[in-house]
DNA sequence: CCGAATCCTCTGTGATACTG
DNA sequence: CAGTATCACAGAGGATTCGG
């Protein structure tokens, strides 16, 4: 769209930074992640990604909701059913989430080993 | 590597979660995208992506160490001088990291407007 | 120059209980 | 079912000072 290249989360106050930092909250991830194979109920939601309380999964959903990422649609009837979906903009960042999903799973061995060699190698120069 | 397809971040406990969060940290993504380019020593690190305090940015090299993301290299001299690399693994991360960054940039304009529009939506659902 | 040590603040996150 | 309302807290993050 636009090739107006101007923005860098290198720099500092750049709003690029704010929005990339968004991205990292605990339950973020998650949930773009969950909802990449369709729209999920909250309560179905809130299953899919563990122990989440209510209030937080709102706040981060609400977030979502207004940084454009996720639409959330009530349906009038008793109980109310609302769902949540990623709209367009979220769907354009399911490739780069799922890219640092698939690099952390794959990953898993490496890190541990590399914890464990650390933690082993500062013990051995403590004594 | 191994086809041990078996770590799952949706799945509450399992490890890839929590290295996945890892990376979501305030200065993590920051410092890994900064030493894209090759070794930098502390204080450039420092200056490279704005302003952290010494402890702070310690403490996330530390971790990043510990998880072998980053090398550390002291060399010996007055005064010492102390060199901060991406070590292969931290590289083979760079491509996901990367993606975020550019998404996150490309995007400004559009999750701003999103916001915008929430705003004012609010705004007048209040009136 | 590189950080360790201290102290402190803030806010993201959570537990609990309640409502349309 | 899908939240909201309170309260509480750990711990990430920061300011400041000091040391090798």
């Amino acid at each position: 769209m636009d090739s107006d290249q101007s923005f860098n989360v290198l720099v500092q106050g750049c709003p690029s930074r704010e929005i990339m930092q968004r991205l990292g909250d605990k339950w973020t991830p998650l949930v773009l992640l969950a909802l990449a194979e369709g729209p999920l109920r909250f309560t179905v939601l809130r299953q899919r990604i563990g122990t989440v309380t209510p209030k937080v999964l709102t706040s981060t959903l609400r977030t979502l909701e207004r940084d454009g990422l996720v639409l959330r649609t009530v349906t009038a009837q008793v109980p109310v059913r609302v769902d949540y979906e990623l709209s367009e903009l979220g769907q354009s960042l399911l490739g780069p989430m799922q890219a640092i999903r698939v690099w952390s799973e794959e990953h898993v061995p490496k890190v541990l080993q590399a914890r464990d060699d650390f933690d082993d190698r500062e013990e051995a120069s403590r004594l």
